[in-house]
DNA sequence: TCAATGACCTGCC
DNA sequence: GGGCAGGCCATTG
């Protein structure tokens, strides 16, 4: 199944601290290729089906766009607002204060 | 193998 | 400052 580059993703959204948050952009840029924002949503896909909190990853506007991709479609929500992250119009609003990024933290 | 799609980002008008 | 279009990488049909 060759997921190498998925791995790498998920390597990175499994070290997300709790309350935290990052983007695909960051984890694309720590992967060494910012410009395959793209295919780290797409590994997040694959990671739905795996045990990665892929819900703690979401777009550079702190929207979330994949929410509809988990089982229903405000559990993507529940689960940010369970760990203390406030959402508004499947958007988070301290999206700055709960950004998480790797190439600083990690 | 070629073509189309996708949980995005950056640049230009 | 806001809106539109293009591009990049990987997977799937």
């Amino acid at each position: 199944m060759k997921e190498n580059f998925f791995e790498r993703c998920y390597q990175i959204v499994v070290q997300i601290p709790y309350g935290r948050v990052t983007t695909y952009g960051s984890i694309a840029k720590y992967l060494g290729a910012a410009k395959s924002a793209r295919t780290v949503g797409y590994a997040m896909v694959a990671s739905h089906t795996k045990n990665i909190p892929s819900h703690r990853v979401v777009n550079r506007n702190g929207y979330l766009t994949g929410k509809h991709h988990f089982g229903g479609c405000n559990l993507m929500q529940q689960l940010l607002e369970n760990e203390g992250i406030i959402i508004a119009n499947d958007q988070i609003q301290n999206f700055e204060t709960v950004f998480w990024d790797p190439s600083k933290e990690i």
